[in-house]
Formats: structure tokens, sequence, C-alpha cells
DNA sequence: AGTAATTGATATTTATAAATGTCAAAAAAT
DNA sequence: ATTTTTTGACATTTATAAATATCAATTACT
């Protein structure tokens, strides 16, 4: 048999998750009602949570705590990467795309029917896999200036 | 004589700034101190603040009140302007520029003896001047990404 | 010269975001 | 089959960021 356990496999429940982290299943569902993270969900609905989920969580607690940055003020930051450098999205994908219309909330918070992010869960898109904390978001607005 | 008096003219007391917003002086200190204003300052120490600045302000405060983001995350995503690519950093200034190394701060909190800002008081840079609010900030990462 | 406004620094208050608690129904595990 | 966990929805608590208050010293008006 096959199976690949990676950071990015989905292995933890929600309880386990919360015990890792040292917080409540509130908290982890009120972080998902917020868009801050997109945990893998079985048909039946229950969530599964990754290493990788884990260690963003992580990143995403210290922002709350330790750089007081709002849950609010989190989003708005996420909204800011420029994720159609990153997907590729053509000019017609952009026009349809109200993540890059707007700002304020994370580009994975969108419904993608019509454009290039249809493809791919937004769980599984590098924009989302890739940009945790600021640090990352800033780099890379550089790279991609810097770059073309 | 040639006195000019526009928008950037700075003519508010802080008390009277204070009443155009609502607001009290001890505030106005204190987003002075986190960063998000730079209001012009005459020898004596005394402030004086523009009508650019109370635009600046009901855009702070709106980021606070309406939308819920914190100071500090107000800070943060002003951190995260292309600054070097406004002002036409070298790649030297750049390296010598904490605004670009690091995040978490506006670049005009940073002092600028070694590169390209040093001609300019931040008051009176377009960075600092066309940024207020996070909708200006997103079309700057547009722009400057479709521009080149 | 005398009143009013401003300064910075420290302490206090208040508003509310973030986190938890509770509940009945549904799903999963043993 | 029974126990445990998860679900969503609503209510409550708590931690603290944001805003004020107070103070003596300094500066600016008239």
């Amino acid at each position: 048999m096959g199976i690949i356990i990676n950071k990015e496999t989905p292995v933890f429940s929600i309880s386990a998750a919360a015990k890792l982290l040292n917080i409540s299943v509130h908290t982890l569902r009120m972080y998902e009602r917020e868009g801050l993270i997109v945990p893998f969900q079985k048909e039946s609905g229950h969530r599964l949570y990754s290493q990788s989920d884990i260690e963003r969580l992580r990143c995403i607690r210290s922002a709350i705590n330790e750089s007081k940055i709002s849950i609010a003020g989190i989003k708005t930051i996420y909204s800011l990467i420029p994720c159609w450098k990153i997907t590729g999205c053509s000019d017609n994908d952009k026009s349809n795309c109200s993540a890059y219309k707007e700002h304020g909330k994370p580009c994975w918070t969108y419904s993608h029917h019509n454009n290039i992010c249809a493809v791919l869960e937004c769980r599984d898109c590098s924009v989302y896999k890739n940009h945790t904390e600021c640090g990352t978001i800033k780099e890379t607005i550089i790279n991609i200036l810097e770059k073309q």
C-alpha cells in the first residue's frame, strides 16, 4: 500500500490539535469561521489538521498574543498577498475575482468557480500554504517585485 | 507675499485637530507615538496638523473602530508598502534600510541617514502621504506589479 | 505680565475582541 | 449497544488594547 504521511497529511482531530496548541476547540472553530485556517473536512463534516496546520496556527497565535495583531488585522494582511501573481491569473480571471478586487479577507475565503483557482482546493494552494506570517508575506512581495 | 495654503499645510493645533475628530489630544499623541501619523513639529515641539492629516486620521479611526484592526495591525499593514519601489532605492540603499529588511513598523518610523530617504521629510514623502488605508495599499501593490 | 494651551510621563478607566462555557443532535469509536 | 467526540448555535467570561485622566513644567498667545 502507498500511504504517504507528511507535513500536509491531515491526521489530528480537533481535540488533538487543541491540546497540541493549548487552546480550546471553540477557538479553532472561530479561527476557521474567520477564514484564518482551512482544515481538511471529512464528508461527515469532521475536521482534520495536519502538522502544517499546527505550525500555521502557532504563527497565528503568535501574531495575536505576541504581536498584538487583531484577527481582523490578520485577515487584511492575508488579503494583501499578490495571489494573482502566484496562481498565474489571466486578466479575465482577475476581473472575475473578488480576492483581486477587494481587500479585508484572504483570497481563500472566496469561492472560485470562474477562474484558475477552481482547479485546486485552497488548502492545497501555495498562496495559502506558504503564507502564515507577515515575514513570509513581505518576502513574497519583494520576491515577486524583484523577479520580473 | 506668497503664502500658499493647501491640504498639506499644517494649520490645526492639537486641540483643534482633536475637536475635529471628536477624540482627545492624548489619543492623537498615542497614534504619533505608535508611528501611525507624523504631524508637523514646530521648533518648540508643538504639533500642527494639516487637512490631509485630519483625513488620514479619519481613515485610521475607521480602521480601528469599523474594521476592528488593532494599532499593531495597522503598523504591520503599513510596513508592507513596497516603499523602495516608490522612492527608487538603490540596492545599496536597501541593504542599509531596516524598513526594507524588517516588518511590523511603517518605513517612516525609522531614521534614514544613509539612503535616498534622507533627502525628504517622511511627512512629505508620497509613501506616507498616499497610503492611509488598506485599499490604497493594495492598489499600490497591484499598480507596481502591473506597471513593470 | 498673566492666561491659555501644550508638553511628556504615569496611572486609571472603559470598551470589546478573544476565548470559553453550555447545550442538544449527529457521528465516530470501542 | 454504549461511550466518546464532534458538530453548530447561542450565551458568558476574561483579558487587554484603546482611550482618558491627572500632573507639574514649558511654551504660546493677547
